[in-house]
Parts: C-alpha cells; sequence; structure tokens
DNA sequence: TCCATATTTCAACGATAAAAGAAATATTCG
DNA sequence: CGAATATTTCTTTTATCGTTGAAATATGGA
C-alpha cells in the first residue's frame, strides 16, 4: 500500500459518521446492512449517509451489492487488513520488543487469535 | 477508547505528511528523532512540521522530550496499539473466520510475531 | 403504466484545515 | 550578556470538507 492510499483510507475513517458506520458494517460480518437501514440506526440523513458511504468505498474499506430495491454495503476486509498492515509495517525496525504488546491487544480486542483458536480456555 | 479519540488519532494520521511522519518515529523507534531532523529528511518547511507534531501529539499517537536544544519526538506505542485496538475490535461478531487472515498479515507485516518468536524458520 | 420505496446526485452555503512568512521563545556556548 | 541554533507561535490567505434541501434514478408491485 502506498503513502496516498493510506492517507485516503484513513482520511475515510477520520470522521464520526463513517467510523461509525464503518465500525458497524465490520460488526456485521458478510451479510451486511442496506443503506437505509444503517441510517436508521445512526440517526443521520440517507444523502448524507449516501456521500460519506460512497467515499469509504473508493477508499477501498467497504462494498456494495444491490438486492431488491436495497444496496447492500459490506466491509472490506481486505482493504481493512492492507490499511492496518501499512500502519504496522516497520513498526520494530528499532527494537523488536516495543510491538510486542501491540499484539496481545490486537488478540484480545477481536475474537480470533492467529492459531484460529476460539479462544476458549485461558491456557 | 471512545469514538471521538479513535476519530481524532485518525485524522491525525488521515495527512501524507503526519502519516510520513508518524512512520518515520515508529520505524525510528524509543531512541526517537529531533524536530528539525525529521523536517530535513521529509523536505518539509520546520513550522509546518511542528504544528502536525503538535497535532499527532495532541491524538496520543507521538511523545517528546526535550534533549539540549532539540526537541526529541518518538511514536506512542500505547497510542497506537489502543487505536489499532479500536478498529478490529469487535471485527467477528458475525463470523469468526472473517477476520483470521487480518491477524496473518499483521503478524506478516512487522517482525514480531505474537510468540515473539524472531521468525527465522518458516515452520 | 402508475405509484411507493430506496438511494443517489446536484447545488450552495458555512465551517474547518493547510501552508507560508515573520516574529517570538528556549537553549547552548563564547 | 550577546550571538547562534532549534523550535514554536502568530497571522493571513487559500482550499477543502461537511451539511442540507430538492430533484433525479432505479426497483418492485398494483
Amino acid at each position: 500500500m502506498e503513502l496516498k492510499t493510506a492517507t485516503a483510507a484513513l482520511a475515510a475513517l477520520a470522521h464520526e459518521g463513517r467510523l461509525a458506520t464503518f465500525r458497524l458494517l465490520v460488526q456485521a460480518g458478510p451479510g451486511g446492512v442496506a443503506a437505509g437501514e444503517i441510517a436508521r440506526r445512526l440517526g443521520v440523513l440517507p444523502n448524507s449517509l449516501s456521500a460519506n458511504l460512497n467515499l469509504l468505498s473508493h477508499a477501498g474499506l467497504i462494498s456494495s451489492r444491490r438486492e431488491g430495491r436495497s444496496i447492500i454495503y459490506t466491509a472490506d476486509y481486505d482493504g481493512m487488513t492492507a490499511l492496518l498492515g501499512f500502519l504496522v509495517q516497520d513498526c520494530c525496525g528499532a527494537s523488536s520488543e516495543i510491538c510486542a504488546p501491540l499484539y496481545e491487544t490486537l488478540v484480545r480486542s477481536a475474537c480470533c487469535p492467529p492459531d484460529a483458536t476460539p479462544m476458549r480456555e485461558t491456557a
């Protein structure tokens, strides 16, 4: 990923409404959420949301598909992964013990550790 | 981390100059880099850089300390970790296999896997 | 075809952020 | 104390972003 691409993705997320939208879609999973449903849940105007969805989409962070009269938006996990990868890319250039806690936090923040272990037992 | 805090951090990074600055500091490690040195390396005016460093600092992404006549800036790995944690926080709400590749990418992007294994052998 | 629903596009206004030059503050050394 | 270096602060100008209302496009069903 290039600097400009990453900047555009970060700019897309650097907005309360868009960040909330993105997280909503991330949590919703592959099933996605219709634009109108997003607008209702977040309490924003449909046209404002549309502009913001368009921005997130151009940044490669979300995708869309039509389903009947509705347009379903989904998080683009590849784009999200690329952005996060770019941010941590050379984090250990100087000393590798610095970013070790980073992984612990990331693993704990979500539900699926790198091993794909469902994280049931603590050991 | 709250939505507003995360938005501020993302806004701080959503700027080519600031993103380049942040990555430079992340790569530089705990030793940090003096403001003047950053300006020289990135080819930006000192006053512009100062404003951007201030923004990154208020966002909790970098820290600073005075050393003689220079002010040394360092990446704030805690702030960085908090932001990334917020972004991946509920990524598997729907189906846990979705964000499994995310960890693989993150581990490969940097140098220190969660196990603190130096990543020499592929197995 | 006609109407209702869902979403997007357009145009305009106000607010916010970025860039640059000049001046000010802090530190070191003679 | 005075000069030089390092960084920040102030001020102005310019450009970009966000919001809103109204109209336009697309789909599904009577």
